[in-house]
DNA sequence: GGCATAAAAGATATAAAACTCTTTTGTTAT
DNA sequence: ATAACAAAAGAGTTTTATATCTTTTATGCC
């Protein structure tokens, strides 16, 4: 696996998707987002709703229905997502996988690790999931292949 | 999980243990390195076996003996454990999962991305399995709890 | 040779992650 | 009200990661 898990992955990838999509407004279906961002219908609909339950994206069902997100939503960071999907882990544990990262106790790695984490943490907490909307648009960056 | 696997928390922790113990010469069994490190001491011995497979542990049976390394063993770097346990994908891979990190066609995060898996890698690389002996030995560093 | 030691190898077991399929519930439009 | 639509929920299956247990093989010592 890559740093973070596949589940964590399709999650990131939806969310960027659908900002993307619905960004003019309406809604973006789950068949649409698999297969924009090529990952398993069902499995990525599991994801979704997870995320829905934590407030994350928004859905309704019928006709015209589909995931969407609010205003705020926008401005989110992408840890939020990580932290959701995979928990503050990645974010905090030790590279060693000692049982607690501490400066009093620290692994052989701890203080270059420790940066190198930090930095992923900045990395996903000031990118917000809004952002890329443009980029998406020209094709600069792509979900996919 | 982690930024690695388990399985390769366990092994790199178990080298370093291992490095640490036979600096002086002799052996290590695998009950006290897997009292050493906290781990499981029969899925240490699979994984030291695999290590051992591919040269970077080396063993001997029998009375007195154990795991041990190799003088170039010292001089490894620590991405070698990584690559031999996980793969390449945490080196290489895209952060967002998409099938190919690539400039051509680079994800939304590719350029933050790379660059921090690119200190990832050089961290992991110019990191040798010997290096941190003398903190252990002074209880600057430790490999469990 | 015979015994003790210790890793290697093989065979399972358990749990978690990844993925699939079916049924239900809520919505919209006719 | 009913038919079509689309996500939610529930109930699997498959695969991979993690862990354990048992048997075999190699080594050193007496
Ligand atoms: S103790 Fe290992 S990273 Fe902090
Ligand atoms: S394409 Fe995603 S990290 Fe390079």
């Amino acid at each position: 696996m890559g740093v973070f898990s596949k589940t964590c992955e399709y999650a990131m990838r939806a969310v960027f998707f659908i900002a993307h999509k619905t960004a003019p407004g309406g809604r973006v279906g789950i068949k649409e987002i698999a297969n924009g961002i090529d990952s398993p219908e069902h499995f990525l609909a599991k994801i979704l709703q997870d995320l829905s339950r934590r407030g994350i994206v928004r859905s309704a069902k019928g006709p015209n229905g589909g995931f969407y997100l609010d205003e705020s939503a926008l401005k989110r960071p992408l840890s939020d997502i990580v932290e959701a999907v995979d928990g503050k882990g990645i974010f905090l544990g030790c590279g060693l996988g000692i049982k607690q990262c501490s400066e009093i106790n620290p692994c052989p790695l701890h203080h270059e690790f420790k940066a190198i984490r930090n930095q992923i943490h900045h990395m996903m907490y000031k990118t917000t999931i809004g952002e890329f909307n443009e980029d998406l648009d020209l094709g600069i960056t792509a979900l996919k292949k």
